[in-house]
DNA sequence: CTGAAAGCGCTTACAG
DNA sequence: CTGAAAGCGCTTACAG
């Protein structure tokens, strides 16, 4: 047996006779190293596990596509779990979960609160790494994304073009701000304009589909930030039907670069992210803190990382505009 | 120390005094079971493995949901590993490193050439679902969904409308026509008409839209199928943007429905598939083949997740009608 | 270069 | 009801 071992792993020199009759053997009864034992007998353990409330929306699928490539080219399987909610049995199931299979470390995905409220119920030994829009995370290896800064030259571009203020569509009642928001408040303030009441809505296309029936009401209304792209496709969509033009009537920036939003009519201004290279750093970053080797080469690419791609980067299209020279006129 | 386990697994009875004397240590030292252990011991292995070329694609990453809902309701975390092309290497090194995990069975998603080569790379003593259109997979466990069906109906409505001739687009070089292309061949055939080539394409927007630039040069073609509804977008775009009309000039038909298919201009008529669906079925399949209790519920209301609700149906919204300058049937 | 021995953290019979 | 013993499939020192 151990013979075996040393083969299969090149531990140590084999004869050539010998080593060939394990090959032998090995291949003859499909033989498969029992991972299980492998992990108990020398503590390593191979899956990058990925905690995260959504896996469908275009930022989630983007990270857990990087976090899957990067797992690969690294030899390594992924495993997900989803956090149902922030409360804390959901939240404490899903760590319970994720933590009964044997995972090197896990990766976070701070875009909610379910998110959030994941990080601090993860035990202290457990490796990790979240990707944040937080600055309260320094305490914690974080991949961070400046959604503030986003949020920000999303209203400025919106300010620039001539517009007095700005509204911001995507908040959720009873939580806090989310960093684009935060980003989007600061640039009102910087120029001296009080912002207006954050309109909440889910971050979906019907839920912007229906807060653009509102907005379209409302005729003093000229520009809105979306908290995402699926957001601004339902509102620019509301407000056509209502018979306004966007961006001759409104302008509107959504959030992320969706593919379809070069696509949309008209096509989307909005702000590009790099989700899949915030999950590809994000596993890079944990296996520099978990791999013995090249952990020098490994964190400095993380670090590179995190100053070049992952900014956010304002797309211009075709859905801003400056502000109508008359007044809105109230739909027909 | 089998004092705890027998604690912790409820297997006998234990005096109250020892039991909470264990419990009060294993809350005190935060003590987790090592699942390592656990799996060699007992040969039970939790994780639910997917196995699939693609993660962020509408479809997929439904069938993603549904099979992680679907595990963590029953307790099951999910592992996934991306196939990355349909070549022997990468097919075999998929396999590999899904099962290098104690996974107690794969759920492998047959969409595309590198799923279907993955089935025959599995070995035989691994549980296995194929969610799949094939009817070529009669000899392994799987859900089936019925793209033929699909094409066929997209199709029809088509011919229905008046249509002489449909086109498709969305066929890949030197492989196989999907299902719902010989869906599409096999409608044309009921009615006597020749099919014409099918469209090559990547299956997402700007494929489709560089195959819509081609179709609106050609002068005869009122009527297409697109292979998914990504594809279908970026025709109706490229057709739009060319001067004509969808759908007074061309039709267009998507397939999967699309969360933004009800929002595109025009809304886009479709075949509405239910991925999420899939995804769930495929685990209760394989955990009625895994899991001792339940057997037979399970494989019962597996049963019946076929018959319904995985049926494709087709949705008709505003980007198909009657061709141009030919009078539209009477409606029976 | 190559076997016998110990042990990773658990559970399942086995004796008390 | 409750400990001591064996063993799951491996690897890592240990003696040859």
């Amino acid at each position: 047996m151990p013979t075996v071992s040393r083969v299969l792993n090149g531990t140590a020199h084999v004869s050539e006779l010998r080593r060939n009759l394990v090959l032998a053997a090995v291949k003859d009864l499909g033989y498969r190293p029992n991972g299980a034992a492998l992990t108990l007998v020398t503590g390593r353990r191979f899956l990058v596990g990925v905690l995260t409330h959504d896996t469908t929306g275009y930022g989630a699928a983007g990270v857990l596509q990087g976090v899957e490539e990067e797992a690969r080219s690294a030899g390594r399987p992924v495993a997900i779990t989803v956090v149902g909610s922030a409360e804390d049995g959901d939240v404490q199931q899903a760590v319970d979960l994720a933590l009964s299979q044997p995972v090197a470390g896990m990766v976070v995905v701070d875009f909610d609160e379910p998110g959030s409220r994941t990080i601090a119920a993860l035990p202290p030994s457990t490796p990790v790494v979240v990707i944040t829009s937080s600055d309260s995370r320094d305490n914690v290896p974080h991949v961070p994304f400046d959604d503030h800064a986003g949020g920000l030259e999303a209203t400025r571009h919106l300010l620039g073009l001539g517009h007095r203020t700005v509204m911001f569509v995507g908040a959720s009642p009873d939580k806090p701000l989310p960093g684009r928001a935060l980003g989007w408040r600061a640039a009102l303030e910087e120029v001296g304009v009080r912002p207006p009441a954050p309109i909440a809505a889910d971050w979906n296309v019907s839920a912007g589909y229906a807060v653009g029936l509102t907005l379209a009401d409302a005729t003093d209304i000229r520009a809105v930030v979306c908290g995402n792209d699926e957001i601004a496709f339902g509102v620019v969509r509301a407000l056509q039907h209502r018979g306004l033009r966007v961006p001759q009537d409104v302008s509107v920036v959504g959030f992320d670069d969706h593919p379809l939003a070069a696509y949309w009519s008209p096509p989307l201004t909005t702000i590009a992210q790099d989700f899949t290279g915030l999950g590809r750093a994000a596993v890079r970053l944990l296996l520099a803190a978990v791999d013995p080797d090249e952990t020098a080469l490994r964190a400095e690419a993380a670090a590179q990382a995190r100053d070049d791609a992952l900014r956010p980067r304002l797309v211009v299209r075709e859905s801003t505009a400056g502000p109508p020279k008359v007044r809105r006129r109230p739909r027909a």
